[in-house]
DNA sequence: CCTTTCGTTCAGTCTACACTGAACAAATCT
DNA sequence: AGATTTGTTCAGTGTAGACTGAACGAAAGG
């Protein structure tokens, strides 16, 4: 029989990990449902459903709902089919470095891919202008220039880095 | 003579390019103004004071004042002394490696350090429960040191890579 | 010494977005 | 078929934090 402190002190472990979950993925910008969730499921031996976590955590179904996909969507968690059940219920991916080569590197490249488009149209505004010119020497426009160009190597590095499988390897 | 569509072309690139710059640190969960000031300054072929900015850019004073500052606490711009002029001035740093390398990684390893400190706590937390629950076997509590373990396993290891110096070559 | 010019600070406002509640759709059971 | 269970959606709320305005302090000029 389990001493009396044994319970208390081990839910109180497991809830400072949630916490700890919580926190980190809300200093990184998304919600603190997001971790809370996803170290639930990476603590629980089993399969977890949608209404378990709505009571463990004390938040709405719809952000479970919505979360849980999110979670989902890069590989973090997994939906697990349980027999004679027709709920959907839910495990967590607890190799953190495929998490990483599946959904946060996919998130990252989206972000630079969106930068690089804005470049590239302000490439083309650029040749406009320097079209318009024609010949003239122009100190400003020169700069501007020689910048767009800098940060456009800059990107396509970043790029290049994100891309190989040398970044991969290391997670 | 410039002809005259060039001023309006050359101004547009230059808008386009400030926005963009806004777009990418707000995209990253840091205001847009830090972005825009970033830009305005990388385009920049001389030092810029901070008034200048406020009226480039259309922003409060105090919003300038201490987002300049944290731009130069991770070394993306520098401050600049201009003879016979008391008011501060501000460049750019060009280099993104460096930046990358003096600043952003640095803000990251601090997220990491804030994270294993919650780590290192809630390990201790799990001592406790170990200790008072001495030898028994308890399949819950022996999963949760396990996924602790794994979970301390991989933040040492983003510590590492990003500690290397491989990473900042790359840069 | 008073005035002016700059930069910082801080309490308050505004805004983007995480989060909720209730209505809804879909599937299963009786 | 209706009734129940389960997940999603969406308009609305709450809130964290970016941003502002005004008051302040510090430094230089008159």
């Amino acid at each position: 029989m389990p001493s009396r402190t044994l319970p208390e002190a081990f839910a109180e472990s497991r809830r400072a990990f949630i916490e700890a979950g919580g926190n980190t993925t809300q200093s990184l910008g998304m919600g603190r449902i997001i971790g809370q969730i996803y170290a639930l499921l990476y603590l629980s031996p089993r399969p977890i459903c949608l209404d378990e976590i709505v009571d463990e955590l004390g938040v709405s179904k719809a952000s479970v709902s919505t979360a849980v996909r999110q979670l989902a969507g890069w590989g973090a968690v997994k939906r697990v089919w349980v027999k004679g059940d027709r709920r959907d219920f839910y495990e967590a991916e607890t190799d953190f470095g495929a998490i990483m080569r599946n959904g946060v590197l996919d998130v990252i490249r989206k972000k630079l891919s969106t930068a690089g488009t804005q470049l590239a149209k302000i490439e083309e505004s650029l040749k406009a202008a320097q079209a318009s010119h024609n010949g003239e020497a122009n100190e400003e426009l020169a700069l501007l220039a020689a910048r767009l160009k800098r940060a456009k190597k800059f990107h396509d590095k970043l790029n290049s880095v994100l891309g190989s499988s040398l970044l991969e390897h290391l997670l």
